[in-house]
DNA sequence: CCAATGTATACTGAACCGGTATAATATTAA
DNA sequence: TTAATATTATACCGGTTCAGTATACATTGG
């Protein structure tokens, strides 16, 4: 029940992203000492959020990464999910074979859980990295 | 960021027990054959329930598992710290350097992720097993 | 060309997961 | 007292995931 590592540096790396002056590329080496990640474990991560579609990647001399679209529609959510797969709290959730094996077909454990997690997915889809990057300016200068 | 099965487990282990008659005990046995549980792994989930004080053991001859205390006083909240310890979606909500690490003292990742939680803890702590027992007896009786 | 970048794939050690095994301890009934 | 039925404690095991590393390759700008 914990987000891994690596989603952890993802967000710092897409906040790190919509910091950046729109145009701006950032090479891997600029995001991992910034952000205090290894360099190599960050390709991985790069690598996934680019196959979501969050960032683009530019290669060659001067390539690197921004942001895919406007910080104002990536949210928490669209970066855990392209960290760690859909998000499924219980197995019930994305195995309903897992469920039905142990109450049949209307689980109310399962009803209780679907309605929590819809709750969760939708309050981490309301947080976006323009409003987390505003906070960070905010302070930052404070 | 998902709930083991040992988990799993311990929901239909509590639903089970939630509806016995007051003042009976339920073997080991016969909660792993009802429920589809292994019985040796069962062994370890019902230790951190009762470490938990969510049920309480009798041992001996006819002894067993029973509810610690009422159904209505027992949530999935409950049983996922039990079985898993405290909630902490992120690194930054158990260990406050990871945080820092990354974006220092006031870090709005941080925040927004404390208040999710918090959100998701309540969530969870508002389902009784009280309440997904008579859920239950609908759905059997129908 | 060549240096700087991202891409792809595979590897590794440690931890965790799901489950099993065995021996010990406690209680009850005969 | 003894046998049967329970829970308790501890250790083990194979597989997967986690966090990170290594290596070879492809692309681009100068």
């Amino acid at each position: 029940m914990q987000l891994n590592q690596a989603t952890d540096y993802a967000f710092r790396v897409v906040l790190y992203l919509a910091r950046l002056p729109i145009g701006e590329v950032a090479s891997g080496l600029i995001i991992a000492e910034s952000q205090n990640i290894p360099r190599r474990f960050l390709q991985k991560i790069m690598r996934l959020l680019a196959a979501a579609g969050l960032v683009k990647s530019y290669r060659g001399a001067v390539g690197g990464f921004a942001l895919a679209r406007r910080a104002e529609a990536i949210t928490l959510y669209d970066v855990i999910v392209a960290m760690e797969g859909p998000l499924g709290i219980h197995r019930c959730l994305t195995d309903r074979s897992v469920c039905n094996r142990h109450c049949g077909e209307e689980c109310p454990v399962h009803q209780a859980l679907a309605a929590t997690q819809d709750r969760l997915a939708a309050d981490l889809a309301e947080v976006t990295f323009a409003a987390l990057a505003a906070k960070t300016n905010n302070f930052n200068r404070g």
